[in-house]
DNA sequence: GCCACCACTGGTGTATACATATGATGCGCC
DNA sequence: GGCGCATCATATGTATACACCAGTGGTGGC
């Protein structure tokens, strides 16, 4: 386990009061997406409970849960590892977003309060604004709130859960299949567009901007053969 | 919590050998989906522990997995319930597996190797004889089993998932507003013609087939304003 | 020199004890 | 008679101890 992750997360702690294992769900989900825990990283329960300073019941409630997330595996009697989508998953995980959001999209089209409007015009206007700064983490934390907001404001509940947990793991493999050398997964106009076409309630116009909006996103990342190197990295490194 | 579950719970524990989480989880659904453990019943973890012979480390993760499946609800320091969805969020289910069930069926039509066809038709044979033996239970057994076939079999594993968990959700909700007096939910030829579609690679009527049957179910739910007397009783009787 | 076996270490699986929160009950006061 | 508060029973939250399992390195036999 990285020490600078380690030393990022005592200081949070020192500053809140109590940890609880939905404290550990939520480092543990970031630093994955930050990939300071890289697919393969082993994550023991002792250490982890010396990490957040609690004993290995929480940590393990934790880890259930990150598991039924999707974001590490665990196996009977081994520890419990960061996973590794390969690229068919990937694949996968993209087209079940791109059904579930665009649905919802449509569905959601012309029904937000102008409050949220508002508050999806301000991320939008702010991931440019970032992005023009070359400030990579900011404009992905203004990007994931704008589909956050999307699912949280949805008429469907359920879908609008799914929808969560399809952003998480999505995220999740682009930070690990981004293709090397691009600075940062942008796509100019297209959150934009997608607001002004829920206002308008424009429900065709909608699903369609989300659907465009994710296959480009695709297209940014480095699907091809070279998964194979991946997989024999991550299986001869072990420590990655 | 039911004296008579605890009967036959105890009945099948005496068979196997050890139990483990995975097994409370699978004999918990199954009661709940039978409505041998009706909505709002009270799960304390030291009472399951003794009906299961487990300590309360086993129950507690069970437990968790159970609240990621939606078949509990798990507040701190509260005990677990049974979970009771009110109507919207079965509309909402309904809707979200009719998405993800349609485009299932669309991608897998054409697909799937001929083992599978003719385990799909030995279900659905089996489910109409079910049926005309007004054997209830066999029948959802029979045609559950197509579904979870349909989920298992299909390309994307991801929505695969998906797909079933939904379909848990869709029959917990069936079996709570099934309509009074109403002997069964067997939707005659429904699964046989889907199962053609499939086999002949009809993408677009198999998404059909699947969105007209779903359709279908829910309208054989009671899921008029009767609900807020539902609400009520389940507030003022506790107990259930 | 190579293979099989064994002890060791690191880690999880499970049970249990203690601390703490919550809902119910019954008493006393108003 | 009704309302509020103290008290208790019940159940969960957390920590910890012990048993078991898995991978690993070394060692002995062949």
């Amino acid at each position: 386990m990285s020490n600078a992750w380690q030393q990022e997360v005592l200081a949070e702690i020192k500053a809140g009061g109590r940890i609880s294992d939905g404290d550990i769900v939520r480092q543990v989900r970031r630093a994955v997406l930050a990939q300071r825990l890289p697919p393969g990283t082993r994550l023991p329960e002792v250490t982890l409970g010396e990490v957040f300073g609690v004993s290995r019941s929480v940590v393990r409630k934790a880890l259930t849960r990150l598991a039924s997330e999707y974001v590490v595996d665990q196996r009977p009697n081994q520890v419990a590892r960061v996973r590794s989508p390969d690229v068919d998953e990937t694949r996968q995980t993209f087209a079940a977003r791109r059904l579930v959001e665009g649905e919802l999209a449509a569905l959601t089209a012309g029904t937000l309060p102008s409050t949220v409007l508002l508050q999806i015009e301000d991320r939008a206007d702010r991931e440019r604004q970032a992005f023009l700064a070359n400030d990579e983490p900011s404009r992905i934390e203004h990007s994931l709130a704008i589909h956050h907001l999307l699912a949280e404001h949805s008429p469907n509940r359920v879908l609008g859960t799914m929808l969560t947990d399809l952003i998480l793991r999505t995220s999740i493999v682009i930070a690990l299949y981004k293709r090397q050398g691009l600075g940062s997964c942008y796509l100019e106009g297209d959150h934009h567009r997608l607001l002004e076409h829920l206002r308008s309630g424009d429900a065709a116009a909608s699903r369609n901007d989300i659907e465009h909006h994710l296959d480009s996103l695709m297209g940014l990342l480095d699907l091809g053969p070279r998964d194979s190197r991946i997989d024999l990295k991550s299986i001869l490194g072990g420590e990655g």
